[in-house]
DNA sequence: CTGCTAGGCTTTTTT
DNA sequence: AGCCTAGCAG
């Protein structure tokens, strides 16, 4: 049992408290991984069947990563029987065994927020609902909420509140689209997101001996961020432990961040109500991070109103305390960021890997991919626009989807004229009304083409085809019996005309789209090798698109190459991870906390949880950058200090710009006095005279004329003005290539000039001046 | 039916 | 800045 050695006497009693309901509070970095992985190890050390253990985690990630140290501990055999995972896969599988009692096919497509906001779009022109009053995104939140409660379409019908409610918000009409838009998923043979949950519920609720049976199977159940589950989510786990009543949820509500997504706070702060006999433990000693950083956090988080008592600490050393840089613009934000990183690798010897740069959104991350490409730093962005949801990808994807599910009228409509084959949007329109006036799927009007030709008013050309459309899809089908998804999809590729399209287009983005589909052949092959490797290994199609639909970081394993780079992600992403040092960047008003969440204060405390796990993620040190004004939405927009940045304590606080510092120092009461929008030149007169204030907003042109060489100065390129000379013999370096010389230049017309440069790693490239970002050294 | 352009609109977080 | 749509020419 060497595994219990080194335990702290709460994680001890976490690990060996195996029966009976046990709710841990984990603080931020206080080993909660670790006890979770050791309790379950302690199980089947004990005689549990693997096999009669359910682990559910937030992310497929932290599923995977959890099993493999697990198998360390138990063995790769014992471990593989395990369940575990997120609850959106680990409950699709159940469902695609059990779809029958749902009337579900078992094949059923998992449409992810594209696919569904998709089908709400069709649903509401179909019904004729002004897209302007009702927008596509906010039907799809209602939507969603209303599942996540278990709102049924028939309950909502049912609930005079509901519908006043709607009713009240202008949006009465709601209730009808929801109807609709589950009655096209259905006859799709798809499932959302939060149908998994939904459907799982229906499916455990009406028929006792399904819940039985998979009560049985699971008796030792065990919830990851617990914090972050939903209504639907509680349910579910709720039921299947009612037998044996041996769960064990693990979480900090200090770290909620989820709500967005209809996370239940009040799951875990309720867990005693459901379960009285419950044992609490609470992990507090944070062996994670330094004290300052510990405590800044709770400084911050002790703000909300709504939490358990909890008394996080350190004994670590108190380190440094955690760095304050104001920027001028998001560009110098970025280089600020990147010039730190690099001088904290060389002088601190620390490897990239230590590095994370963490935002509260996607779009922040652009900045900072130039400024790292630049200094040559490797980087890696996690998240972001997945590799599955390129439209080229997803193109390829419908077709596949298709194959599997020829009722996936979603699928159908994507690819029915894609590439282009005539089949315009007046026929699709007519197929649509024809299949619903019939009350039958569009697919099945393509099957009886024949039949159902006389009354589908179409002229001859168009119905052929059709026709040829649709023999290929079926051909493909018959391919699909004998050949491996990799061959399939090849074959699709190349006989849709997908591959030939793509590459007619030679623009850079076009080659980039061509390439991505190759990537997504590469991943099948890759797949289908791994699926062979398992011993229940399922390499077929449909276990394919599972796994893309429900694993946004498939793309990223890929990537994970261990080799040395610095990590870029949202602060979503990064919970549960840890980073020596961490750059927490953007921190401005209305960008975080975000102007979408700061008009209640349920919403902002969110905020401010979201700001806790961000801070909690550095081990040894913490920057905080700002920018004071931010290109964004196509015009700079100026930008205040994030109001978190003022809940920390000034004693943990230092500020790297010094003029910044005895400002803040002096006004820490007053916000807008902290931190102005002076360009630098202007500062050092204005502190000495506070009554120049007043001239503060006759100084914004200035910065915007200040800001644009920093933004843009070192992006373009001078393109051809020959205020470059470069000579043969010149050092130089390039972004991606770095360090060489200029060994030949060619050409006479400044705007094409071709310079051979041998590069120290990389060897000799060609390149055309104009382009190549050349930097003389 | 297709392909192009100009103009309008919306900007969070994710399984 | 990017995405989507409407409108128009071929």
């Amino acid at each position: 049992m060497d595994y219990l050695k080194g335990l702290n006497d709460a994680q001890y009693d976490a690990v060996t408290t195996l029966e009976g309901p046990l709710m841990v509070l984990a603080g931020a970095g206080s080993g909660k991984t670790r006890v979770l992985t050791m309790r379950i190890a302690h199980l089947i050390t004990n005689l549990v069947d693997p096999f009669n253990i359910l682990a559910l985690t937030f992310t497929n990630k932290a599923a995977k990563e959890m099993k493999e140290r697990i198998a360390k501990v138990v063995g790769e055999s014992e471990a593989k029987s395990l369940w575990m995972g997120t609850f959106h896969s680990v409950f699709a599988r159940i469902l695609r065994a059990e779809a029958h009692y749902l009337g579900f096919p078992s094949n059923f497509t998992i449409y992810d927020s594209q696919d569904s906001l998709n089908v709400i779009k069709k649903v509401m022109k179909e019904l004729n609902i002004d897209s302007d009053l009702y927008k596509p995104k906010k039907v799809q939140a209602r939507i969603s909420t209303y599942k996540n409660n278990l709102i049924t379409v028939k309950a909502y019908f049912n609930n005079p509140e509901l519908i006043e409610a709607d009713e009240r918000t202008n949006m009465k009409h709601i209730g009808i689209i929801y109807q609709k838009y589950v009655e096209q998923c259905y006859r799709n043979g798809a499932m959302d997101f939060d149908d998994l949950l939904l459907k799982t519920n229906e499916l455990l609720t009406r028929f006792p001996e399904v819940l039985a049976k998979y009560q049985d199977r699971f008796r030792y159940i065990l919830v990851d961020e617990y914090q972050d589950t939903n209504h639907s989510q509680y349910l579910i786990v709720k039921a299947l432990a009612s037998k044996f009543e041996n769960i064990c949820v693990v979480g900090d509500d200090a770290q909620s961040i989820y709500s967005f997504r209809g996370a239940n706070i009040y799951n875990i702060l309720n867990f005693k109500k459901d379960y009285p006999d419950a044992k609490t433990v609470s992990l507090e000693q944070n062996y994670r991070s330094t004290q300052n950083i510990v405590n800044a956090a709770n400084v911050v988080i002790s703000k909300n109103v709504q939490q358990f008592k909890k008394n996080v600490f350190s004994d670590n050393e108190e380190g440094e305390k955690l760095k304050v840089y104001r920027a001028l613009s998001d560009a110098d934000e970025a280089n600020f960021v990147a010039g730190n990183i690099w001088e904290l690798h060389h002088s601190q010897q620390r490897k990239f890997t230590d590095f994370a740069i963490l935002y509260r959104t996607n779009s922040q991350t652009r900045a900072f991919e130039d400024a790292l490409r630049r200094k040559n730093i490797p980087y890696r962005v996690y998240g972001g626009l997945s590799f599955y949801q390129r439209k080229e990808v997803k193109d390829l994807i419908a077709y596949l989807r298709l194959l599997v599910n020829e009722n996936d009228s979603e699928a159908l409509f994507r690819v029915i004229n894609y590439p282009a084959r005539g089949i315009g949007e007046t026929t699709q329109n007519k197929l649509i009304v024809f299949a619903d006036s019939q009350n039958i799927s569009v697919s099945q009007v393509l099957n009886n083409l024949g039949f159902y030709a006389p009354q589908l008013g179409l002229n001859n050309g168009i119905l052929t085809k059709l026709s040829d459309f649709w023999s290929m899809i079926k051909a493909f089908q018959i391919l699909l019996k004998t050949e491996n998804v990799y061959q399939v999809a090849m074959e699709v590729a190349k006989r849709s005309g997908l591959i030939k399209f793509l590459k007619d287009d030679q623009t850079p983005e076009g080659i980039s789209r061509v390439e991505n589909v190759q990537e997504l052949m590469n991943s099948m092959q890759g797949f289908i090798e791994e699926q062979h490797q398992l011993e229940e290994g399922d390499p077929s199609l449909s276990n394919f698109l599972e796994n893309i639909a429900l694993s946004a970081d498939t793309q990223k394993d890929k990537e994970d190459d261990g080799t040395d780079k610095v990590s870029l992600m949202t602060i979503h992403l990064s919970k549960g991870l840890e980073f020596p040092v961490v750059h927490l960047v953007g921190l401005e008003e209305n960008l975080f906390p975000s102007f979408m969440s700061s008009s209640t204060r349920e919403e902002l405390e969110e905020e401010r949880r979201l700001f806790y796990v961000a801070l909690t993620r550095a081990e040894k040190q913490a920057f905080f950058t700002y920018a004071v004004s931010r290109f964004q939405w196509g015009k700079i927009t100026d930008a205040e200090p994030s109001r978190f940045l003022s809940e920390v304590d000034a004693e943990y606080l230092e500020f790297i710009n010094p003029a910044v510092e005895s400002r803040f120092v002096n006004h820490s009461g007053l916000k807008s006095n902290i931190f102005d929008d002076a360009p630098i030149e202007a500062r050092s007169f204005r502190k000495l005279d506070p009554k120049k204030k007043i001239e503060r907003t006759d100084s914004e042109p200035k910065i915007r004329k200040n800001l644009k060489p920093v933004s843009t100065a070192r992006i373009i390129n001078p393109s051809g003005e020959s205020s470059q000379d470069i000579e043969v013999g010149d050092k130089v370096r390039h972004d991606r290539f770095g360090v060489g010389e200029v060994i030949f230049l060619d050409g006479t017309d400044p705007q094409n000039i071709k310079a051979k440069v041998k590069f120290q790693h990389e060897g000799e490239k060609n390149l055309i001046l104009k382009f190549a970002k050349l930097t003389k050294i």
